[in-house]
DNA sequence: TTGTATGCGTTATCAT
DNA sequence: ATGATAACGCATACAA
């Protein structure tokens, strides 16, 4: 069995004895349509289940279809998720709609994805670069007037829209809380060192040292990208000489697994700060302190940004910081032990 | 400054000075090009950027979309979005492209998303119903040859393919690992009365009690559809005469509420199995149980029964149940205590 | 108020 | 091996 064949504007004509363009002016509401044969060609729509062809209306009009490409690296991740989301009853009422798909962090699978999109002509385009990515060959679509954003981390090579959270200040506050009930010995966890989120964070976590006067020691900086790495480096940490007393978590791997670390040494003293909130941060016991960010509004900054770029807005690239927000929960108001095990140094 | 115009078939085929059925003959490898012509094309197509044009493509050669059409109720939801995934990363291989919309669990909203897929043209259609959706009007699609299949919950007066994990069997695996350890008294809370897979999960549950020789009683069935009702709930349940020893929660907002709702009360020798596995469940103390779903594989399974169905499958709609997986962590393991405070029944 | 001619970018069909 | 022409479904511009 065949397709059926779906009923066009033409179809509906013929039906009502009129010409494709007066079906045309009904279904816009363009143009003056007598009361009565607008009524009839209504009723012949009905009938024939006819619905107008976007395709082939986007194509006549503008070239331009009336869809946003969206790339993110993992489509289970809950903060893309929330982003696409925020990004979607954004420009809902704009009659735009959202194709997405993921790169799974690889850069040949993001670079599919654009090529489809833009072979799909999206009336914008906005990418979650992954770690190894490259978007110089972006250059002539954003100097065509395609909107292009960048969102979590900025472009490679190109200058473009982008937005991020604040990083850099999120973690500095983060560390601050901790350094303000009393820690002194603070480990971080974060991502592979390469990612550009991790160096901002890990920008923060020195600001705040460097604001109390706390020398930075290397020792306290682990990698931890999935949970067993963070349980490990947290085993490490407080197995030291002179161990941390607090540790932030620069990313939510890193958090879940500094969670599980401790819980396997059975420590529940040592103070955590989280970066990026979970959903289960207040049944932990202690509940988790984080620096949450906030997906859904750079999902909404980023379409305000698309949408101005769709009205003409021309000016040069621009960087939108979505702020992050501390939430006090007690994992971070956990105060250091009494005396840290600080071996008094006696000069002979 | 207005928008370059992009490059097309024509316009590459002027540059080498040969009509555009050439050009399309390079670009889709259809039909002899002499190796020299092909050359020159090529370079053409490199020196404008061309990038072929899939609206015009497909309005041409199908009138059906290479696109997939996706309504799920919220994006933010990783178990949402892991079914994304795991449906994209399966059709990719055949060119289709992922269009997603966010329903937010309304019918309305709903409606709307698929009248904008199907006015896209959309090759198939894939949604996750929403609570009260009634989808009568999309008999015609599928009768006109649409693959069209629900997730998650079945279709509303309509007969149509189906993907849904194992419910009734999931739960009452999870109801029997509890009385395998010795309860006699165990809760069940859940998602509102009115949703499909609450219904089918309380089924399993009174088929584990059943199986078992336990009288059904309604007072331990609670209803949690958020983090707080289903903590409040809890109380009810521990503070009542005869209370429970354990708790089956039957979603996984229901059973962050009943780890909540025990925190609080300060209680660690309840047992308790969740539905649907939470990212934190191992860092839990004590590590909670769950029946776990496979939401990647009901991507796959559904993607499956599309490419099927794209393929001239005519069978009748068909539903595809996806196993359950009961992974004990701990909680599910706890014994009820010693001598519950069972009133022993002296007649007198 | 309605119709006609034309074109969007591509491919199908039939020629050459 | 390549070209000419028409057509997909719709909207624009203009005419009637």
């Amino acid at each position: 069995m065949s397709k059926v064949r779906r009923a066009t504007m033409t179809d509906v004509a013929r039906e009502v004895g009129v010409t494709a363009k007066t079906v045309s002016r009904v279904v816009n509401d363009d143009g003056p349509v007598a009361a009565e044969t607008r009524e009839r060609v209504l009723q012949a729509m009905r009938k024939l289940g006819f619905q107008p062809n976007l395709m082939a209306r986007n194509m006549r009009v503008g070239a331009r279809d009336s869809t946003v490409g969206l790339v993110i690296p993992d489509m289970g991740n809950p903060f893309f998720g929330t982003v696409a989301g925020g990004f979607e009853s954004a420009v809902r009422a704009r009659g735009l709609t959202l194709i997405v798909g993921s790169s799974e962090e690889a850069a040949d699978r993001e670079r599919s994805l654009i090529s489809t999109f833009l072979a799909r002509r999206v009336a914008a385009l906005i990418v979650v670069p992954s770690a190894d990515s490259d978007h110089r060959h972006l250059r002539d679509e954003r100097a065509a007037g395609l909107p292009l954003i960048f969102l979590d981390r900025p472009a490679a090579g190109l200058r473009a829209d982008c937005v991020v959270s604040s990083n850099r200040e999120g973690a500095r506050a983060g560390v601050a809380h901790l350094i303000g009930h009393g820690h002194r010995r603070i480990a971080f966890v974060g991502d592979l060192p390469a990612l550009y989120t991790r160096k901002e964070r890990l920008l923060g976590y020195r600001d705040a040292l460097a604001e109390a006067g706390i020398a930075f020691d290397r020792s306290l900086v682990e990698t931890g990208h999935d949970h067993e790495a963070a349980a490990a480096a947290v085993a490490r940490l407080l197995g030291a000489r002179d161990p941390a007393t607090a540790i932030f978590a620069a990313n939510n791997f890193a958090a879940t697994g500094v969670i599980l670390g401790l819980a396997r040494l059975g420590r529940t003293d040592v103070a955590v700060v989280g970066f990026d909130d979970l959903p289960l941060a207040e049944v932990l016991r202690p509940a988790l302190t984080v620096v949450a960010q906030d997906p859904a509004a750079i999902g909404q900054a980023a379409a305000k940004l698309v949408m101005a770029r769709l009205d003409g807005e021309r000016s040069r690239a621009q960087t939108v910081v979505v702020p992050t927000r501390l939430i006090p929960r007690g994992s971070g108001e956990l105060p250091p032990p009494r005396r840290p095990a600080e071996p008094e140094h006696h000069p002979r």
